[in-house]
DNA sequence: TATGAATGAGCCTTCATTCAT
DNA sequence: AATGAATGAAGGCTCATTCAT
């Protein structure tokens, strides 16, 4: 019986949370992260102010938490793309087009994150900073292992893998922040393909090896 | 004589701006932007507040001026490194190095221009936007026509010039913030050969036609 | 027991409006409106400057309000007084009498009212001054219809009510405002008596119909 | 030869002088008194915003003799059409016609005067106080002088001629004030005959002595 | 005399955050 | 748990005014 109580507590609980969540990236995807006020998330919310305050920490805190739910969401969708693929190559061809995919479905938001308040989750002497970095090494993780495998297996050069990683997220961060920012004509997803094939073959002329393709 | 007094204004005038702007990046790149008030940037310059704005419009116009007299500097840089180079693979690898190198001797303020605000010049429907926008374009005239070179030579693959600049471009972005802020042992310059490598050379294995190395 | 609560809302939302015009008008009365800031007003009111913000949406509008209670709280004097007299001229007389004993008794305030910013009112293409327009049009009315009713009965000769209006109001403004500010030995409304013997018989010799006198 | 020198000097003087309250008349006429900067007034002028301090001691002194100026060219203006007229009353309608009259072609100026700062020539703890009360009660003996001539000569009631004097004034002023402001559609200067009316012969019906038409 | 340059002194306004109910 | 009400803390910006040249 207390465990009922406690559950529907806990679905509450879970469901303000929520609730505030989405009307914050909906606010800061709109406003920017500067202008969206503890304000119009309540009002957008359909709760007070103050209730904000009962689930989040302040303000960072709530901003920390819309990041790290969308970080999570797009780790569950590539962990859920990636199952099933054996070849690491085309792991990382799934890995990039899902990653890429995903930003682009929340355009306005990616776009906020990339050029708004970064440091927040750059000062690791923060909580903040601690939390994002660990998110960001299991996320380092999935493409690691990945390429490691390519590079035991022949398939890829040897190169150290988080050099690698770096640099694949590097493309991948880049295209998308100014693909998002600027209205490109063509659809970020559209420009994975590329991306995959400099990061494949490079720019030297010579047999390509893998072109790619993306649906 | 008219002439000399008119120099002399000119030279109080650019000694004015550039002691504003020179205190500006301090406290901007110690503070960040939004910490960074106006109040202490004059106090930095030896000034008082209101003196900035004789100089500059708002806070805004100033964090603007701040940011693209950097890029100007770097163009410099980056024109005086092309300089006698007629070798356009040559001239990628000049320019990437100059340009990593560049960003790292001012770290704190790039970190701050990374990471807060970028908004502010991607916006194009504004002054700031539009003026960015156009040192932005010279800076992809600058790489795009090296890499038109190196395409129509033959020495390097043929894609379209402008996404391959993104993708280079996103790449040394990517690594520079990513090496700024995350304060990594390597310094920045050092991983631009790895830049370089991966973006001629690709992870594929093979034959690797240009091994680089930055001293 | 929810309307309890709601008039227990409305009656501090009308206690905390109301205190802090009681506190605006005193200092705009002591200080004058430029002068007087928003901190001095809160401090009156014994709230915080910021909460004067719930309630007022700036400056303006807090002066606004100031003007358009004290209009109102004269308007409704005036009605009052005009209950039972039928007689027109009777009628404006207690109007003149009722309107400048008003005005004395807040001299400081109509003092600031009749000298600084009356341009906020008179700018019929903004908020303000199209409030003040209808509020005046209805004091115009409450006049002109008296005036009105003289002219029909014979009683008064016939000229445009609007105009008679607007020169009666013109005396009652014009000796109010020089005999406010100049600290006149008389009191304002010992000359109520005196605007009225003119207004109605003017300075031509002649019998003299309505000799007035105030007490 | 001295002589001269000095004319020189006091020719520029008053022409400077007289520059720079032409801008600032022209200025505060359109921006109003609040809005209008040193620097506008300045530029108008086209001269340095510190060259205005040379010849007033600060923004109220400027504004001062902006108003006495007016003031002083609106009594000459009147000492003038009153020349060669004898007749008391019809001193009195051209006293007023010619006031109204002036007030009309500087209307914007003098809506500036009648809505704001005028406190500043009310405190006669003040210099300005003290020198606009002069100007105010040499004006104030012209209109008195004409009153009591009419008293005398019993084409005037006998009331007191200074409240005689305040009543006319506030009448002209009050009209002046919401003709001006409310951009009405009559000319200030047609209502000029309807004051007289009221003044010379009341509201009371019966036979109007003196009927007044304005050209 | 004229002025370019500099500034002191404030004030309004905005919000994130708290707390009594 | 939820919130309406209140506020502390700051910061950008504007001008009138001064002064060295």
């Amino acid at each position: 019986m207390v465990e009922k109580i406690t559950d529907k507590k806990e679905l509450l609980q879970r469901f303000r949370t929520e609730g505030i969540l989405a009307a914050a990236i909906k606010v800061i995807a709109q406003k920017g992260l500067e202008k969206a006020t503890m304000e119009q998330v309540a009002e957008e919310a359909g709760i007070s102010k103050a209730t904000i305050y009962l689930y989040f920490k302040n303000k960072d805190d709530l901003y920390y938490h819309c990041v790290m739910t969308r970080f999570e969401k797009i780790m569950g969708l590539i962990r859920e793309a990636l199952e099933g693929i054996d070849d690491p190559v085309e792991k990382i061809k799934v890995l990039v087009i899902t990653q890429v995919k995903a930003m682009e479905v929340e355009k306005d938001f990616f776009r906020v994150f990339f050029t708004e308040r970064m440091s927040l989750f750059l000062d690791q002497s923060t909580e903040f900073g601690q939390g994002f970095f660990k998110k960001h090494e299991e996320y380092e993780g999935l493409i690691t292992s990945a390429l490691k495998e390519g590079m035991d297996s022949g398939t890829l050069r040897e190169i150290d893998p988080k050099k690698a990683f770096s640099i694949l997220f590097a493309m991948i961060r880049g295209m998308a922040m100014f693909n998002i920012i600027c209205e490109k004509r063509e659809s970020l997803s559209s420009e994975a393909g590329l991306i995959l094939d400099v990061f494949f073959n490079g720019l030297n002329p010579g047999v390509r090896i893998r072109p790619h393709k993306v649906d």
